[in-house]
DNA sequence: CGGGTTTGACCAGCGC
DNA sequence: GCGCTGGTCAAACCCG
């Protein structure tokens, strides 16, 4: 008995040890599982990161060839602008005389144009013979040119600043909540009898072209230029950071809203008039047209309306030099420049628009979406003539700016906050002369993406050149078969008019777009 | 009380 | 020349 038990239990040993090798096998097993496990994923790990180099090589090569790319084109731009500025306007200032100069230089100059586009402003009154009382408001501009200069110096550094803060609010993804606590310029919309030359394409510096004030434009438009500006407001009057006083309203013929008349007020003596009508086919819009040349510095806040009517004005010359059609979508602003020989293209919404006057009209349109997913992307792209009932005068053209985004209206121009107290300080604490607030956002985010100032996207797209953001080259050579290949080189080659664009666009995005400008110039000259 | 708005009147340009 | 229309004026009114 005790035999066996001992038999049994060694027996018993025996199995135990059997079960503890079974267990130890096991776990072996499992441990050597998990090595596996942790092997695999060290190697799927070491895949990865041989995945993320190879990525960040190719990130590198396609930076270094961006690179590339970009002095090839800044070369390029700098011998085209030598070739460019040689007998042109920049000579007066000994600029740009050797072909050669060095791209610093280059960018300086640019940097001046820019700056002299933003910052530029009318002291005296051009407005010469458009009406007596102009006539009458002349002596006492004059009179008051010699105060305004030393204002304008002093606006100009402050102008300076206003685009480093304009970068300072460059984020993308937020708001760009404009105070109007800065002055900033006076941009040249009207051509008061006379345009001024394609140099100074209608902004006005502060004394540089003073002598270009005479000249005439070939066409010789006789009627002040107009802007008006499409938007959708629910407020009375779109807040364009000027002080209007409504001096009349009427009832036009064929809308049964009433247009009202305003006179900006920042200055006693300004000549600029606005009517504010809304859109008798869509009450939300709301149509202002601005007539007239401010003869004081602005509030910043004025400046993007001003930036982007200017450069409606500038699309408008040129365009009408080139009696030609043009247009422009840049970043969902499109722009769209109309002659008199292009068939027309029906356009909804479209209110009979203060052109019928004989006025040369600009209409940017705040209201409608663009085609275009992609800032930048489709400059150019787009070619419309007024709608037919837009002028019953055709002795002008009439151009068509969209400034619209894809999905909302960007630019909320109307009122909805309160009143800037740095407005009021910057101005001696200037009374608001209108109902709306001296609160405006506005938003240059797309829905999809967001962009920097600078037009660069922050989605998750391959390095792109800034060609390949502005488009142009794919624009003018394929989306704008309609204009004559010359007409869109001209407008697109001219730098008053990048200018004017990057003014217009650097106000509205809070950004600077000389890096675009390069870069368009080049492509432009690149086109056929 | 100062400044803005309202509103009817007035004027100029244009077409018939 | 007349009528229509757009644009402006200015007195009355309103508002803070």
């Amino acid at each position: 008995m005790e035999k066996d038990d001992f038999l049994r239990s060694g027996h018993g040993r025996e199995e135990s040890h059997d079960e503890m090798r079974k267990l130890d096998s096991s776990h072996d097993d499992s441990h050597q599982e998990h090595d596996h496990i942790i092997r695999s994923k060290l190697d799927s790990t070491k895949v990865e990161m041989d995945e993320a180099k190879e990525e960040n090589r190719r990130l590198k090569s396609s930076l270094s060839k961006i690179k590339k790319d970009f002095d090839i084109l800044q070369t390029q731009y700098n011998q085209l602008m030598a070739k460019h500025n040689e007998p042109n306007k920049f000579q007066s200032k000994g600029h740009h005389q050797d072909k050669g100069e060095d791209e610093d230089r280059e960018k300086v100059n640019e940097r001046e144009e820019l700056v002299s586009l933003s910052l530029g402003r009318r002291l005296n009154s051009e407005v010469p013979s458009g009406s007596n009382k102009e006539e009458k408001n002349k002596d006492v501009e004059e009179a008051e040119g010699d105060r305004n200069y030393d204002d304008n110096e002093k606006s100009s550094i402050q102008g300076l600043s206003m685009g480093i803060e304009y970068k300072a609010l460059s984020n993308p993804n937020e708001k760009l909540e404009i105070d109007h606590n800065q002055e900033t310029m006076s941009l040249e919309i009207s051509n008061n009898n006379k345009i001024r030359s394609q140099n100074s394409f209608g902004f006005k510096n502060d004394g540089d072209d003073h002598e270009d004030e005479d000249e005439i434009l070939p066409q010789n438009l006789v009627k002040k230029t107009r802007v008006s500006v499409r938007s959708r407001c629910e407020t009375p009057t779109m807040n364009d950071g000027c002080q209007w006083r409504k001096y009349g309203q009427k009832i036009a013929k064929g809308n049964p809203c009433p247009r009202a008349y305003y006179r900006c007020t920042i200055a006693a003596s300004c000549p600029v008039r606005k009517q504010v009508q809304r859109c008798s086919e869509d009450m939300s819009i709301l149509i202002s047209t601005y007539e007239g040349t401010h003869n004081h510095p602005l509030p910043m806040s004025a400046t993007a309306m001003a930036s982007a009517t200017s450069a409606a004005a500038s699309m408008l010359l040129s365009g009408a030099s080139s009696s030609s059609s043009a247009a422009a979508d840049l970043h969902g602003l499109n722009f769209s420049l109309s002659g008199n020989n292009i068939t027309p293209k029906p356009k909804t919404h479209f209110l009979q628009s203060p052109s019928s006057s004989g006025h040369p009209t600009v209409t940017l349109d705040l209201t409608t979406s663009s085609s275009s997913q992609q800032p930048f992307l489709s400059m150019l792209n787009r070619f419309s003539s007024p709608p037919s009932n837009v002028s019953r005068s055709n002795s002008y053209p009439s151009t068509n700016l969209n400034f619209s985004n894809n999905t909302n209206t960007l630019m909320n121009w109307g009122g909805g906050g309160n009143p800037s107290d740095q407005y009021r300080a910057a101005y001696g604490n200037i009374n608001t002369h209108q109902q709306s607030p001296y609160h405006k956002i506005i938003q240059t985010r797309t829905v999809g993406s967001s962009f920097d100032p600078f037009g660069r996207s922050s989605s998750s797209h391959s390095p792109q050149t800034n060609l390949d953001h502005i488009g142009i080259k794919n624009i003018i050579s394929h989306q704008v078969p309609s204009l004559p290949a010359e007409t869109i080189k001209a407008i697109t080659t001219d730098p008053s008019f990048q200018s004017a664009l990057a003014t217009a666009l650097s106000s509205i995005m809070g950004g600077d777009l000389k890096i675009d400008h390069n870069v368009t110039r080049n492509e432009a000259e690149k086109s056929p």
